[in-house]
RNA sequence: GCCUUGGUGGCGGAACUGGUAGACGCGCUGGAUUCAAAAUCCAGUUCUUUCGGGAGUGUGGGUUCGAUUCCCACCCAAGGUACCA
């Protein structure tokens, strides 16, 4: 027999598969189903890279398992093909990404077909098709007909909540909703215009319009992500970025938090993963308080044994009144406090009634409203009250101006009293006041429970309450400008433009830095009525919960800090608890104390009770929070997939199923238009002929059509120039954004049960046929994208009734990355080379070279150091790679000026065992090509050699690093050169050969010779045996060879330890060498346990074996016990646990059988040298240790 | 900071539920074969040693007859992230 000719039996056998369909699944069979997915690629213009087909691979060595087990397989490959760098290259060349998609298409799938997966192909799916995005297009439609009904806790068609509306209104509907949806009755909604009644509907649907905040770059003029800026300019280019509202579509995906929390634990999915989704989604129960924030200077009237912490600020906003005019509040202050001192008889007389009456209301005097001084004021009620003399008369036109202003523009009430009827006739006095304080309602006032602002927060320990101190609110927070005294102002504003310039990310990793700032503001303790002062602070995030924090310090560490920082005084509320060192944050041991009506209350029980009092008294209630927020769906791209919608008077509507797909339209250019709009605002044919339900040129939709002037009856708009009429109704704008990249895959894997059909989505019968995925591998970094997005829309498709499972992977495998191996050498940063005395063919002259100058030096210990550092003295250095010899370069006239040495990254693909080809390199770019390569022998320049230290190495030596494999870190290795040098197989093999599946290593392509000598002894072993010749009858050393490889292989392919598999197969075939095995029973089955690994070999050896039907479903061999049954065992004797010498015993030997033979053995006594063992064990068929 | 994963020879890694640490492969060393090289085959390869042995799985403790494996504390690396109230 021939030797192993990969190259001929791999194309041999591709051919074949694909010839005889061998791997086409069928919907139909009695065979039981499996489905075996890897998640997608996007097909890059680089190519596949070796860490692409890792997962592949797993895959693919699974699913010809289970063929081999019997089952129906399928095992589809397809792409995600929108995406972002398509765009970018076809903004760049002008390219259409159609054809970068394709041309990229084309070379994956020859890579694939390379690696012999057994995919049908026959069900590719590409997501950029539009037979494809047709169905991604539907899914949207019947998103956006449909709502979340809570209390059937599923999706319903929005019919159902029409009905609900026209019959009772949504009082009693409970959806998922936007928070501003208003409540409305039946008769109010039947009444309600179309426009309105869909506006309303958009606050119900799954997805939705809404504006959302983005990261606008006006100079790119294009969204970008949190990860494209950097210090608050863009990644590229280094633009402003701007905070701007947009409107776009969103996915209601928050209706499915709890579901998709709980459906976590009926998966099984790395535990990692399910963190991953667990924390994105973070689930937390508590409760909302509301804390009413006090007007200024409200804190002062509390009594004088007020818990008000000291505060940074003189005074505390002392005297500040909130009604004052700000640009002169200081005069009016100093003004009123003068007055206040000095009372008129009558104004004292009245104060003092006032204040021993008790009224249920509360009077200031001498109070600031606006550019006035008023006497008496009920701020709540907004009654004010003069007192005033009756020779005032001369100010009687002032007076009526200022009450004009005060009581028409400022909505107050004033009355007036005369020195006189104060002094004479009190009782009526404060009796008119009484009926006139009746007779207002409380309305816009300030103070009482009508409070301006107030403060809403999430806690998670409203148990605690009692032990507020103080209130913390992010610096974005909308109440900041609002409630800061002017006192507070420019230390408030100072931080507040400090924190913009932090990230997220540095703001939640800094725990040291604490810092904050008082705003002056106080808000009320919904329980106590005490004052908290209102403080903000960088480690409060806008972006969760409400953005504000009741701060516990004595049972939240990072409150407890605060409060040390800033001296907050740290009530205690915890029972025998000491908190002088720390806050005390474990809800299990926790009883309240000092809590009112919470004393003595476990956290449990505490939590029961604080709820109920604060949705008695209506300052808060129980609330489950998620973090979790709707997805936002719009993108301002044009190679993902067009929205189905189209606008009418503003409204979205749906393209009618029937008419789909929308196909993208040709753009003359894929960059936003100058006016700020998607790419998609290029098409010039992008409107949407309602009545004949087609796309047509934008030029024919009328202005009235988008703003909702059009009636539709051809009448002249007075828009549009003279006598023109419209002529072409029912043609509308189309939407010009696009789907995000998670779009197409959020449901391929049910459109690959059946992926030609044009008439559905997937047929019942395939979709009940298959189910759902039985095992899916992929990537970890999908865990909160693609991973949580999909099984949303599973979900949503559950409820539909389209499909069988709400889970649609049972199992899910992340296999780990395979990291590459980057080569690098220094370089010295210089302006130019020179070297004076170069030697050439006409003599000796001065050489200039390029600027790169390359270097590497050894340290004592013989390792590489990346850098090295010569001082400041040394100007004039020839760089050598020798640390050695670096004084006689100095001293030398071969020296170069350098600034700085950088590391340089070579391309791997001249780097072979840390030795740079210096021929091949060179020719990769011109200045590499005139560069000098100093090694520690002299130097290379121009492809010569100038030798320097004779005797020393003329290589030039680079060193390794690991990192995460890419084109631009020049360490890319790519299956192809591989395939064509060891084969298909070995590639196969050995990247499963790497280590566990699921763990990150690196590569090293110089180990592949192992797998490929390993398949070369396999293929020798069966040489014997060329031409079907039965061979002979199994020994049984080889029966036991083969069935402990049976039993290892099987167990590791369930539990998806591939590595340890392919050591087995080399211990088998080292074994079945070395016994010089023959047999054909043992062969045979041999061939179909490597089959799933390596297929092409596999294939071959079977049919020269004499089988003329593919191995593809030969059954797998069945383990049997009996042939590993063995009569003794090598026992290791240990000695406190230590092994020191092994003793063959017969395994039918008792425990104290076994125990008197070694102790008897010569070498027990040596070991023990006359002691007397303290204890022996022995475990039978395992171990003796002997302990003394 | 927090979450997750990991840390074992020169390298990738193995060791099932606590029972012989370093399987298998790469690399390296020596040998065979060869005119020579490649390929192939054989032997060796954790460190240390006075050749008896001794030490050893990131560090320090603990549980146990026995720990890479279990517990506690810490260090380092990679990935994720939200100071989540």
């Amino acid at each position: 027999m021939m030797n192993y000719d990969f190259r001929q039996i791999e194309d041999k056998w591709q051919k074949y598969w694909a010839k005889n369909n061998t791997f086409k699944a069928s919907n139909t069979s009695d065979k039981p189903k499996f489905y075996a997915l890897s998640m997608f690629p996007y097909p890059s213009g680089a190519g596949l890279h070796v860490g692409h087909p890792l997962g592949y691979i797993a895959t693919d060595i699974y699913s010809r398992y289970k063929r081999h087990k019997g089952f129906n397989v399928l095992h589809p490959m397809g792409y995600d093909s929108f995406g972002l760098p398509a765009e970018q290259y076809a903004i760049q060349t002008g390219q259409h990404p159609a054809i970068t998609t394709e041309n990229n298409i084309k070379r994956y799938r020859e890579q694939l077909d390379k690696l012999g997966f057994s995919f049908d192909w026959d069900r590719e799916v590409r997501t950029s098709n539009p037979r494809y995005y047709k169905w991604t297009q539907w899914i949207f439609i019947q998103l956006f007909n449909s709502w979340y009904n809570k209390k059937s806790d599923k999706a319903e068609n929005i019919s159902t909540l029409i009905s609900i509306f026209e019959k009772e209104g949504n009082e009693n509907v409970e959806a998922t909703c936007d928070d501003d949806t208003p409540s409305f009755s039946a008769a109010d909604w039947n009444g309600f215009s179309e426009k309105k009644k869909q506006e309303i509907l958009l606050k119900y649907r799954l997805t939705y319009l809404a504006d959302t905040e983005v990261n606008w770059c006006p100079a790119l003029g294009t969204v970008l992500a949190n990860d494209e800026i950097v210090n608050g300019v863009s990644e590229r280019g280094g633009h402003p970025v701007i905070r701007k509202k947009m409107t776009q579509w969103s996915m209601r995906i928050t209706a499915y938090a709890q579901r998709l929390l709980d459906g976590l634990d009926k998966i099984d999915w790395p535990q990692p993963l399910k963190d991953a989704q667990t924390n994105w989604i973070g689930r937390s129960v508590g409760a909302t308080v509301t804390f009413n924030v006090l007007p200024f200077g409200e804190e002062q009237g509390g009594d004088s044994n007020s818990v008000l912490p000291p505060t940074p600020s003189s005074g505390g906003g002392a005297n500040a009144r909130l009604t004052g005019d700000s640009s002169m509040i200081g005069v009016l202050l100093e003004r009123a406090k003068e007055m206040r001192k000095n009372p008129t008889p009558a104004e004292d007389k009245l104060w003092q009634a006032l204040r021993r009456k008790n009224l249920d209301v509360k009077f200031r005097r001498q109070h600031p409203v606006y550019k006035y001084i008023v006497d008496f004021i009920c701020l709540e009620k907004k009654l004010i009250i003069e007192v005033d003399e009756k020779i005032h008369d001369y100010q009687l036109d002032k007076d009526a101006q200022r009450t004009l202003e005060l009581e028409q523009k400022k909505g107050f009430t004033v009355i007036r009293f005369t020195n006189d009827e104060v002094i004479s006739n009190l009782e009526a006095v404060i009796k008119k006041i009484e009926d006139i304080l009746d007779s207002l309602s409380t309305g816009e006032g300030w103070g009482g429970d009508n409070h301006p602002y107030q403060i809403e927060v999430f806690t998670t320990r409203p148990d605690t309450i009692f032990g507020v101190s103080f209130m913390t609110l992010a610096p974005e927070h909308e109440l900041v400008a609002k409630i800061t005294t002017p006192e507070q102002k420019a230390e408030v504003e100072a931080y507040v433009e400090a924190t913009a310039k932090r990230s997220e990310r540095d703001r939640m990793a800094d725990v040291k830095t604490i810092s904050g700032v008082f705003t002056g503001a106080y808000a009320e303790h919904p329980f106590t009525k005490e004052p908290i002062p209102i403080w903000i602070g960088d480690y409060v995030l806008a972006s969760y919960g409400t953005g504000a924090v009741m701060a516990v310090p004595c049972g939240d560490q990072r409150d407890y800090d605060f409060a040390k920082h800033y001296n907050i005084p740290i009530p205690n509320i915890f029972e025998g608890v000491d908190i002088s060192e720390e806050a005390f944050a474990d809800k299990e041991t926790t009883v309240i104390a000092n809590s009112d009506f919470l004393n003595g209350l476990s956290y449990k029980d505490a939590m029961k009770k604080i709820i109920s009092e604060l949705e008695r008294i209506g300052h808060g209630k129980g609330k489950v929070n998620y973090r979790l927020r709707d997805a936002v769906f719009s993108r301002q791209r044009y190679w993902g997939e067009p929205f189905p919608v189209y606008y009418v008077d503003g409204m979205p509507q749906m393209i009618d199923e029937k008419y789909l797909p929308l196909e993208l339209p040709e753009v003359e250019k894929y960059l936003p238009t100058e006016t700020g709009e998607p790419p998609l605002g290029n098409a010039t044919t992008w409107a949407w002929d309602a009545k004949n339900n087609k796309v047509v040129s934008n030029d024919l939709v009328t202005l009235s059509a988008v703003e909702g002037l059009d009636k539709g009856d051809g009448m002249p708009k007075p828009h549009l120039p003279d006598g023109q009429k419209v002529q072409h109704d029912g043609i509308y704008p189309l939407e010009l954004n696009t789907m995000p990249g998670w779009a197409g895959s959020s449901q391929y894997f049910n459109r690959y049960m059946d992926p030609r059909n044009d008439e559905a989505i997937f047929s019942p019968e395939a979709i009940n046929y298959w189910q759902d995925v039985d095992l899916y591998i992929g990537g970890s970094e999908h865990a909160t994208g693609h991973l949580l997005y999909s099984r949303f829309w599973q979900k949503f498709m559950f409820d539909m009734g389209y499909v069988p499972k709400d889970e649609y992977a049972q199992k899910l495998i992340n296999q780990g990355m395979i990291t590459g191996t980057s080569e690098f050498a220094n370089q010295a940063s210089v302006n130019q080379a020179y070297i004076s005395g170069y030697k050439t063919e006409g003599g000796f002259e001065g050489k200039r070279a390029s600027n790169i100058i390359f270097l590497i030096k050894e340290n004592e210990n013989g390792e590489l150091d990346k850098f090295q550092y010569y001082g400041d003295d040394v100007k004039y250095v020839f760089f050598s790679s020798d640390y050695e010899y670096l004084d006689e370069y100095k001293e030398g006239e071969y020296a170069v000026p350098y600034n700085q040495v950088i590391p340089h990254r070579f391309d791997v693909n001249y780097v072979e065992n840390n030795i740079l080809d210096i021929e091949g390199y060179r020719k990769t770019n011109e200045s590499y090509n005139d560069s000098i390569y100093v090694v520690p022998g002299g130097f290379w320049l121009d492809g010569k050699f100038t030798e320097l230290f004779s005797g020393k190495s003329r290589e030039f030596k680079t060193y390794p690093e690991v990192e995460k494999m890419s084109k631009s870190k020049y360490n890319v290795v790519n299956p192809d050169a591989i395939c064509e040098e060891y084969g298909a197989d070995s590639l196969r093999l050995y990247e499963m050969f790497l280590g566990p599946l699921e763990q990150s290593k690196p590569w090293n392509t110089a180990g592949i010779t192992g797998v490929h000598s390993f398949l070369k002894k396999l293929w020798k072993l069966y040489s014997p045996l060329e031409g079907g010749e039965g061979g002979v009858a199994p020994t049984a050393d080889n029966l036991k060879t083969l069935h402990k490889t049976i039993k290892k292989v099987e167990e590791d392919i369930e539990n998806f330890s591939f590595n340890t598999s392919v050591s087995t197969f080399m211990i088998c075939v080292n074994e079945l060498t070395a016994q010089k095995c023959t047999s054909k029973a043992i062969l045979e089955p041999l061939a179909i346990l490597v089959s799933p690994y390596a297929p092409h070999i596999a294939e071959e050896l079977w049919e020269r074996l004499g089988h003329s039907e593919s191995i593809a479903e030969a059954p797998f061999p069945k383990f049997e016990e009996k042939y590993l049954v063995e009569s003794s065992k090598e026992y290791p004797i240990s000695f406190n646990g230590k092994m020191r010498f092994k003793l063959e015993l017969p395994l039918d030997m008792d425990k104290d059988e076994i125990e008197a033979a070694v102790l008897a053995h010569e070498k027990t006594q040596e070991q023990l040298q006359g002691r007397t063992p303290k204890k022996v064990i022995v475990v039978p068929g395992k171990i003796v240790n002997i302990v003394g």
